[in-house]
DNA sequence: AAAATAAACTAACGGTTGTTAGTTTAGAAA
DNA sequence: TTTCTAAACTAACAACCGTTAGTTTATTTT
């Protein structure tokens, strides 16, 4: 499924760059110089630049969406629920922790797709807001303002791709781990 | 001591635009249109593009130094340390919460002063590590990985510029004390 | 051997970028 | 009233931007 053509190569290498420069500082001849190749070659593969973002964070954007609807779905408490999240969160950002600079950094530069991911990102943070809101009233979690509790956690899950490079020493695993007993305990009743 | 000259007005004004659309994307064209004037004319003012971003970044990066310098040395307990670093990044972040987007997204376009704001960000990093290593020596603070509580407090408190400008209803020393109790009460002992 | 395809190339386009040089305008200081 | 100064202006620059058109090259399919 995941066939390496060249339109892939040449979306990996401007997710690297788009991480270390931002989306605007990149040019299609740094790209393209990074492949080896001239600027013009580029378009033999791809649309424009902008789609280019399109596709790096719009998928990135569907992952996470599929998956805070099957936690939600799920028959686990709450706590439990906040626990998948992080492990969704550490996933998504080990596989492509790249690509979540875009996300974070260059979603505004989106054009005829910026409001579909705005409509998804609301999604994602009301899915959220709304665990945590059950987790206050069935006395799972301690009665903080959800917002701050949601703002918290996400921030930390959001700035994961900024620390996961660093440290390959750490697996996955272990870290969401980490991260929940940290991020949870912190609100857990 | 903070004179409204027509200079700190460029810089009010390009810090905005900043935020908005990160220091790339920005064009001195759009600076000056938000102030009704001649690109040109900027430069009666100001040296450079460049400049305006060194001055929005170092000015904000010393402030944290000079405030976690006076925190390292009190004499308080490590919790009460943390609480200070928390209220720290509050206030700064309330008061200039648009160059905060810069300094966190675009430090990286600095070019002289690159090298000196990264010296003031490991000495900052190392400052909070520091004062967690002891509180964790000290028992006052959860056995866990010191650089896992170092990260999960710091990407909050480094996003509270996105969100404090959305909610001004709350305010700041309550906001402080919120924090403190949901990202302190996970690791206290 | 001929035809088709994938993927590179050169050359160029119209527009935008940060910035400079020199000039004009209006109000304050002399 | 003249001089000075702050702050705007017009015009232009060289460089760079994303992108298109048309061509060449090398490999694979018929």
């Amino acid at each position: 499924m995941k066939v390496e053509t060249r339109k892939n190569e040449i979306i990996k290498v401007a997710t690297k760059l788009f991480k270390k420069k931002g989306y605007s500082a990149v040019t299609m001849r740094d790209i393209a110089k990074s492949m080896g190749i001239k600027a013009a070659s580029l378009y033999n593969h791809i649309n424009s630049k902008q789609d280019i973002l399109t596709t790096i964070i719009i998928s990135l954007a569907e992952e996470y969406t599929e998956g805070i609807e099957i936690i939600k779905l799920s028959e686990s408490n709450s706590i439990d629920k906040l626990k998948q999240i992080i492990a969704l969160h550490v996933k998504i950002t080990t596989e492509n922790a790249n690509g979540m600079a875009s996300l974070n950094n260059d979603w505004m530069h989106l054009e005829e797709q910026l409001e579909y991911y705005l409509s998804l990102r609301t999604n994602y943070e009301n899915d959220f807001r709304e665990i945590i809101i059950k987790g206050i009233e069935n006395n799972e979690i301690t009665d903080s303002n959800p917002d701050i509790i949601l703002f918290s956690i996400l921030s930390t899950l959001r700035s994961l791709y900024i620390w996961i490079p660093n440290k390959e020493i750490l697996n996955p695993n272990k870290l969401a781990l980490d991260l929940s007993s940290i991020l949870i305990n912190g609100i857990k009743k």
